[in-house]
DNA sequence: CATTCGTGGTC
DNA sequence: TGACCAAGAAT
């Protein structure tokens, strides 16, 4: 027998020197920034592309530098700063997580994983995302881009499925048995997966474990699985709350439902989204039956 | 476990 | 032009 070419940790050792000469210079990358920046831009980062969070971010920190600030300002402020990143429903609960942080941990973002997990819009991946990046925990990250590259590398798959509770084991699996170079690992799979394995064409010519991707070996085989459908945007409840969003967001003393008939014609549509933008928090009706965003 | 929840850039 | 996609969480 020559060699059963398992992927191990020495990949994840590979990984780690190639991230330091090709890591991005992102703003919550650079030293000094804390536990709360980091909690910031992970949440602005959800299934939002850099380039638009980088703007926001740099403004929030400006504005909120703490959880305490944050906390004490009222949502229609956030809901405007929060500006077009979409999802706003991420803006309120970052700032439900900056009073739960400031009634629960003292106005200090907790270090602990679980503490994390329990604030709200603080999942397994953001969690474990502060705890790493924030604190310097060797902690195993996964995201999407970490489930495509663990795909490839490790199960010879063209995509990743979703996600699963075993995505900690593959991830840890690779993981360089360091402390130090553990944390590291976390961000540059990451990386990897943001720059190098991506989900449309792959670079392989610049992958620094291209010569062990179980894919590769394989002759990367297509996708096998069902195609996971796109999600529709043009026309659904998603658009619909937009456009009611973006009048409430421009204007700036309360509005009638007549200004909210601009932003959409079905009025069936409109009313039941505006019906859930009510249920969310997102918009707040006055005494007098006008529409803003929540005081 | 499948759906829902924004927005805009890219190929 | 339009499908595809971008550091997920909540239900």
């Amino acid at each position: 027998m020559t060699s059963t070419a398992t992927v191990g940790p020495d990949a994840g050792e590979t990984i780690v020197d190639w991230y330091e000469t090709a890591a991005r210079d992102l703003p919550w990358r650079r030293p000094g920034v804390d536990a709360w920046a980091v909690l910031v831009s992970e949440v602005m980062l959800q299934q939002t592309p850099v380039a638009r969070v980088e703007p926001v971010w740099r403004e929030w920190m400006a504005r909120w530098p703490t959880p305490g600030a944050l906390a004490t300002v009222p949502p229609a402020d956030v809901i405007r700063a929060w500006g077009k990143l979409g999802y706003p429903r991420r803006a309120l609960r970052l700032r439900e997580a900056a009073v739960a942080v400031v009634e629960r941990h003292g106005g200090v973002v907790p270090a602990d994983v679980s503490a994390l997990e329990a604030l709200p819009g603080v999942g397994t991946y953001t969690a474990r995302a502060v705890a790493c990046f924030g604190y310097g925990q060797p902690q195993p990250v996964v995201d999407t881009n970490v489930r495509r590259v663990v795909a490839r590398l490790v199960h010879g798959r063209a995509e990743a499925g979703n996600a699963r509770a075993a995505d900690l084991a593959d991830i840890a699996a690779l993981t360089p048995p360091d402390a130090r170079r553990a944390t590291r690992f976390s961000v540059a799979a990451m990386e990897l997966g943001a720059l190098v394995c991506v989900a449309g064409t792959p670079r392989c010519g610049a992958c620094p474990v291209r010569d062990r991707c179980a894919w590769r070996l394989a002759g990367c085989p297509p996708h096998d699985g069902p195609p996971r459908r796109v999600q529709k945007f043009a026309g659904t409840d998603r658009q619909v709350r937009g456009r009611l969003l973006d009048v409430l967001r421009e204007a700036h003393e309360p509005v009638d439902a007549a200004a909210l008939e601009a932003a959409w014609e079905d009025a069936v549509q409109r009313g039941r989204c505006l019906d859930s933008l009510l249920a969310d928090g997102l918009v707040e009706q006055t005494d007098d039956g006008r529409f803003t965003l929540p005081t």
